[in-house]
DNA sequence: AAGACGGGGCA
DNA sequence: TGCCCAGTCTT
């Protein structure tokens, strides 16, 4: 098979295919940068039909960019709730405060300013040009490096950044004259609803006929990808304390750390049970008496005192990198805590909330199903 | 090059 | 229940 021809049909096709056969999209009504950037760092990492109602809020709240870069920076942390990464929409908000401030509000259309802005990488800078601009740029995501891998039998690891750039020079290639953001876009379609990770659909594929991982019968073995480590395994201990007296109802959450996992998101106070990796389920759960002392020790420091009152329930959770498995305690507040507890010596960093107030703070999904479970069961007794 | 950084869908 | 999906930034 001559390479050139295996190019040209492929382009063509897939071009073609994409015309009759794209999905009536949010993000594709729309040529307006902004709304098809937004589009695309929330689809990072992210399937189709969880960005669509995250989108729609979004674009609802924060309809220009100028409505974006004023807002707070919680309302965009809470827009984003349950949506994960969130280190994706602080840098979204900050890119689009810099566009304002540096592009007079244009989104630039150029790969070398683009790419400066926050959160803007390969991919997302290739995706905005191309779709918003028709700038003949690749936007190489996971879904195009599995068609072009099959496609063009390609075996080397995906997972490697030589790998990456050999599938972004191809994909520029590829691009007819004209059709970049349709073209581009036809390629991730194609990796979503056809050319899909297992058991692809390829008697559907515009492009079978002159594939050639079809041809030799390894479309299932491709892409090549070297497996990812397991997540570590953390042992938690966390608390639902619950409020009397004028915070009668409520429980008590507290804000994390500017930095790192999960920053500046809600919780429910917590703490790491310093058990080893060998540590047998029979184990952990003999030792949640310990585990509540650790906690409230820690919370003492904060001069929280906490008396445990009875077990809620086990909540496991699992990051890309983390494992949690989290036993979480009901506890009351220490009487002789109660009257100093008024204010002046509570950390602001903690927070007295009830079901109606939830809206407010944007927690991580772990602790939201938590809490919602908590006040329901609470409001049917 | 490797790790940090969420959450959900599928067999 | 276990496996898979995978952009950007930091170290």
């Amino acid at each position: 098979m001559d390479t050139s021809i295996q190019k040209h049909y492929f382009s063509t096709h897939l071009l073609t295919w994409y015309r009759r056969h794209r999905r009536d999209l949010p993000w594709r009504r729309s040529r307006n940068p902004y709304y098809i950037w937004i589009s695309e760092v929330m689809l990072q990492q992210t399937r189709v039909d969880t960005v669509i109602p995250y989108f729609h809020r979004f674009i609802e709240r924060f309809p220009t960019m100028e409505s974006l870069a004023d807002a707070p920076e919680e309302d965009v942390l809470k827009l984003w709730e349950g949506l994960g990464y969130y280190s994706r929409a602080r840098n979204l908000q900050g890119a689009i405060r810099e566009v304002q401030e540096r592009y007079a509000g244009k989104v630039p259309d150029t790969l070398e300013e683009i790419s400066t802005l926050k959160g803007v990488g390969p991919y997302t800078a290739g995706a905005v040009l191309s779709i918003a601009y028709n700038k003949p740029e690749p936007a190489v995501d996971g879904n195009v490096m599995r068609v072009l891998s099959r496609y063009f039998l390609i075996e080397e690891d995906i997972m490697k950044p030589k790998t990456r750039s050999i599938m972004e020079k191809l994909a520029k290639e590829l691009i007819p004259e004209g059709a970049a953001g349709d073209f581009n876009q036809a390629l991730m379609e194609l990796g979503a609803m056809v050319c899909t990770p297992r058991s692809p659909h390829c008697l559907t594929c515009p492009v079978m006929e002159h594939c050639s991982a079809r041809d030799a019968g390894m479309e299932e073995e491709l892409p090549v990808k070297k497996k990812a480590k397991p997540p570590r395994p953390e042992y938690r201990i966390a608390a639902i304390i619950e409020g009397s007296g004028d915070n009668a109802g409520k429980v008590l959450i507290r804000q994390r750390p500017q930095e790192g996992l999960l920053a500046r998101m809600w919780e429910l106070p917590h703490a790491e049970v310093p058990f080893t990796y060998e540590a047998q389920e029979q184990t952990v759960l003999q030792a949640i008496p310990a585990s509540i002392s650790l906690l409230t020790d820690q919370l003492a420091e904060e001069t929280i005192g906490v008396c445990p009152e009875r077990w809620f329930m086990k909540a496991e959770h699992t990051f890309s990198h983390i494992h949690w498995d989290m036993q979480v305690v009901v506890c009351s507040l220490e009487p002789s805590v109660l009257s100093t507890s008024s204010g002046m010596l509570m950390p602001s960093r903690y927070q007295w909330v009830d079901s109606s107030m939830m809206e407010q703070f944007a927690f991580p999904n772990v602790f939201l199903k938590l809490l919602n479970r908590y006040f329901q069961e609470k409001q049917m007794s």
